[in-house]
DNA sequence: ACCTGAACACCGTTCAAGT
DNA sequence: ACCTGAACACCGTTCAAGT
């Protein structure tokens, strides 16, 4: 219906920020789909072929604008996101997993900000465009539990799978309900009934951040089971 | 140069399980960005709006895709799968361990026989519209160690979160590669050292089959700490 | 039951040329 | 340094009409 973006610098010329804040600005109020170079162009005010002055391609884009989605992953105080009912203070050093959990957390927090960025981030990430840093940050919090460097990459990587599958997952089936879109035989299955969360007992994985908790807790309980290269 | 396809039934009139086929094999022989409604027609001797007749959208035929995908995982002998080097038949029962590791890898099987098939099947399986039996199977597995259904389903969910990231980076990683399109400040590391693989010891995940087989091995062994239902 | 023909509203990308 | 204008070779989807 309107076709005036929210806010635009009409006047200037643009320099590649601008055009990854304005990528930005499409991709979680319309999605993947909606940004579209010429989308985007027209979002600046510009000719489509002017974005190619900035970007090689589309796919360099999308590299920029991964890597500005997980850059906004910062670990808010880590006590804070330890400490959620456990007994307080019960390891003095440092423990590994509680950071690992953190970085986890965070970067799922980071994705979660915007719309489609799983796929935007996954994209990136087989390319070794982007998204490195993710990478880096797990494999430091896993290697500061004594992990030897190759088994806290090996698992830093595990970790980053299962954390693009999840929140892709959930952000397709995000797109999904809104859509109006449901399988015939699925029907209507717990997670899906929107605000009925009371389902069980509580604990239980029905919203986004239990379940992906859950996958969490399997990987670092292995990873526990690892034999340390100093304890 | 060849606008010539491989095979084509020319005269006769075709079924939905004809679009399928040749739609597969338009995935692996050129990859999904090349799967469009207009080649897929071209191939068949066909316009592009007869595929409207067969299939509501794309998204429905990318669906059927899928399932024909997944469908292609049958475990062939656990035993064979299972039996690699440790102490042959140690334990007596049917090891839920053992089976949940081969259902895994058959999956994974399946899903490297064709292209981009993890981002077709993934794309499908959100909406619910396909790939529900895999789930199925992996948490059939899983609830034959005594697991409570819950947890073996949520185990199951974790576990292809895991498996389909893995192998999508795989995938995209490949056809990066094959085009050639490589990182500047990520250089040459191991991975993508094609041949060359004797890197350390031997035993390191330096391959997709070793990388993925450590992921799993962390959740399987996360997972053997929870509380069984039963022994 | 299965398909044609023609159209609609889009795509990403290139490239000479402008300021 | 940053952008225009115009073109090229595509997309998915709809719909009346054919057999």
């Amino acid at each position: 219906m309107n076709d005036e973006p929210a806010t635009t610098a009409k006047s200037t010329r643009h320099s590649r920020a601008d055009v990854v804040d304005a990528a930005l600005g499409i991709l979680d109020e319309f999605g993947l789909p909606d940004l579209t170079m010429r989308r985007l162009a027209a979002k600046l005010d510009v000719q489509p072929s002017a974005l190619y002055w900035h970007f090689d391609n589309k796919q360099a884009l999308l590299a920029a604008v991964a890597d500005r989605i997980i850059a906004g992953a910062r670990v808010r105080d880590v006590a804070e996101a330890a400490g959620d009912g456990l007994g307080t203070r019960a390891s003095e050093r440092a423990s590994w997993h509680v950071t690992t959990r953190a970085e986890a957390l965070a970067l799922r927090d980071a994705l979660l900000a915007y719309r489609d960025s799983a796929e935007v981030v996954s994209s990136t990430l087989a390319l070794g465009l982007g998204a490195g840093e993710a990478h880096c940050r797990l494999a430091a919090a896993i290697a500061s539990g004594g992990f030897d460097v190759q088994a806290s990459e090996a698992s830093a990587s595990a970790l980053l799978h299962y954390l693009l599958g999840h929140v892709w997952h959930e952000q397709q089936r995000l797109q999904a309900d809104s859509l109006g879109v449901v399988a015939p035989g699925y029907a209507v299955h717990p997670e899906s009934a929107s605000d009925v969360l009371a389902t069980g007992g509580g604990a239980s994985p029905v919203d986004g951040t239990a379940a992906f908790e859950f996958g969490l807790t399997l990987l670092l309980g292995g990873l526990s089971q690892l034999t340390r290269v100093r304890s």
